[in-house]
RNA sequence: GGCCCCGUAGUUCAACGGAUAGAACGCAAGCUUGCGGAGCUUGUAAUAUAGGUUCGAUUCCUGUCGGGGUCACCA
């Protein structure tokens, strides 16, 4: 990469002036007038060489330019002392040439290549709600594992299931109740809201309940089993029909009637060292760690999330021995998450250092539309219908087969909904706001996905006019392929600090410098010789919006 | 109250300790004899507050004010 080709000729040249730099900070200038990559190394190492900055950077560049590049157009000392780097056409040139080479491969690395990376993300429990909460964390997990593939590692995606506990007694409750069998899903959610509402309010029906979450557990009533069964994998199998509309596959499923016992265990063999009997549960004194006292066995004997978490680090990596493992949840999580690592530490010092915890905030509708009225969630499904039902009422017009338009209504909505939730850094509650997310104007999925359309139409009509895309030696410098070459870089920035917003940005920013060099500038022209490298940038620029896109799990249609 | 996270244009978000703090929406003014106007161009407007460290602070440290999370058996 070019990069690493500036940095060591940076150092080559500090080396020169008897400069020891360990670090050499190279960056994209924000504003193109400063350059493709700018340094401060000058201003960095002035005060140890004793010397005003400016007159180092001067130094600096004379013996950059000594051992000047065939891609370096030119080295620049500006501002308080930076030295800015313009790349050369040839070396843009040379960049669309290897997009366009790469195709669909272009920005996977393989700097992380040989490392097994395990993903945890989404989490819904069966008998409950798949609701945006579940959404959000599907997203983010989806496109940090995709972000992880292209810097070459392995990655498997894992899902972890509540299949047992109070939640799944109370849907079986409601079942008994309400007589019915669980045939679709929406009897299952009726059946979990009045067992739940019944548990808090009816003292009989709760202890009715409790009954029930034993009996789940020695499996000794058969019209329980019977119904446990059946909901269960009505549940799970509702659960893979989302999956499939929001484009994720998981590896591993884990339950937590597996995780729960096997975490109780840990926990049980480790009072003492790590864990303290209190109160007839047993706990992990955070205080000594600057955290807090947590229950991870309760006096019921029955192990908490925490315990849960612990006892899942292990499956996991007896099932697949990660280097590195991501756990995404909702930031209500964070303080519990604090406790386990610590715990992890204590019990599991190898994996605790392999673990890394992504969190995320709500997903907030705004009042009016589809807020909860009385509280009630709001499924994952309903949201989708609704986007897709708008995006449906806005292409009604388009001239186009009514497979292709529910392949578009699906690719758009989903997109639209997705960007919203990558488009910031995870961690903070997000609002989706119907109006910006479905005006498809600016900081928005589809108009990252209209920018592709058109870059696909581009290549249609070039293809009619008999203009192929032809890069040549040298080609014509502009904002669009001073930005579409640092793809790679942004992977693996994303990458490195699990922020798909990092792409999103980027994608952004492209999309937006494309839109204003497509107004501008005709493409497609037979009677200008230029056309053929006009074309052959906008294919390379079509390419990483499909390729960017994809990384945050959002498909590129060619229409819209 | 203790601990943790967060305060950036009217609004929603960006910004490895770097240059004139970037976008989008909104608002104002423009743009089609040209490949999709779901677009483009120009303008408008912000680092909560007081200190400190630094050549340089939205970023790091401390106080204040404001918002959110959490503080033993739900996740």
């Amino acid at each position: 990469m070019i990069r690493g080709l500036l940095e060591n000729e940076i150092k080559k040249s500090l080396a020169a002036l008897g400069v020891e730099a360990e670090t050499v900070n190279l960056e994209h200038p924000t504003d193109l007038t400063h350059g493709d990559y700018a340094t401060n190394v000058a201003l960095a190492y002035a005060k140890k060489t004793g010397q005003n900055p400016r007159d180092l950077a001067l130094k600096i560049a004379e013996e950059l330019s000594r051992q000047s590049h065939e891609y370096v157009e030119k080295v620049e000392i500006a501002g308080p002392g930076f030295i800015n780097f313009f790349l050369s056409s040839k070396f843009f040139a040379k960049s669309v040439r290897e997009i366009l080479e790469k195709g669909d491969k272009y920005g996977h690395s393989i700097h992380v290549s040989g490392s097994k990376t395990i993903v945890e993300y989404t989490d819904p429990n069966p008998f409950k709600e798949f609701h945006i909460g579940h959404l959000m964390s599907n997203t983010i997990g989806e496109a940090v594992s995709r972000i992880i593939e292209a810097g070459g590692a392995e990655v498997k995606r894992a899902c972890y299931q509540g299949d047992v506990g109070a939640h799944v007694a109370m849907a079986v409750w409601g079942l008994l109740k309400e007589g019915g069998e669980p045939s679709v899903i929406s009897v299952l959610a009726k059946a979990y809201a009045a067992g739940a509402r019944a548990y808090k309010t009816d003292e009989s029906a709760k202890a009715e309940i409790t009954e029930i979450n034993k009996k789940i557990y020695d499996r000794s009533d058969e019209r329980i089993n019977q119904l446990y069964d059946q909901g269960r994998k009505l549940s799970l199998d509702y659960f893979e029909t989302i999956y499939q509309r929001l484009g994720t596959k998981f590896d591993y499923y884990f339950f937590e009637s597996i995780a729960g016992p096997f975490g109780a265990e840990v926990v049980k063999s480790n009072v003492g060292p790590v864990f303290t009997q209190s109160d007839g549960a047993v706990v992990f004194r955070g205080e000594d760690y600057g955290l807090h006292t947590r229950v991870f066995i309760n006096s019921q004997g029955l192990p908490t999330y925490e315990a849960k978490e612990l006892g899942l680090s292990k499956v996991k990596h007896d099932t697949y021995p990660y280097d590195l493992s991501i756990v995404v949840t909702g930031n209500e999580v964070n303080e519990y998450f604090k406790v386990l690592l610590k715990t992890m530490e204590l019990v599991f010092p190898e994996l605790a250092a392999k673990t890394r915890h992504v969190s995320h905030g709500m997903l907030r509708l705004p009042t009016g539309k589809m807020s909860s009225r009385t509280g009630d969630v709001i499924t994952a499904e309903s949201l989708l219908t609704e986007v897709e039902g708008l995006v449906r009422k806005k292409i009604s017009d388009r001239d186009l087969p009514a497979q292709e338009k529910d392949e578009i209504a699906r690719a758009v909505s989903v997109g639209a909904i997705k960007y919203s939730i990558l488009k910031q850094a995870a961690g903070r509650d997000i609002i989706f706001d119907f109006e910006k997310s479905l005006s498809f104007e600016g900081d928005s999925g589809p108009y990252l996905q209209y920018a592709h359309t058109r870059t696909a139409s581009i290549l249609v009509k070039a293809r009619e006019a008999g203009i192929g895309p032809k890069v040549p030696i040298e080609t014509e410098k502009n904002e669009v392929i001073r930005l579409a070459y640092r793809f790679p870089e942004v992977i693996e920035e994303a990458g490195k600090d699990l922020s798909p917003h990092v792409i999103a940005t980027y994608l952004i920013q492209l999309a937006a410098a494309f839109s204003g060099w497509y107004a501008e500038t005709k493409i497609v022209d037979p009677a200008n010789p230029a056309s053929a490298e006009r074309v052959a940038l906008a294919a390379a620029v079509g390419q990483v919006l499909k390729n960017g896109l994809g990384l945050l799990g959002i498909a590129a249609p060619n229409k819209m």
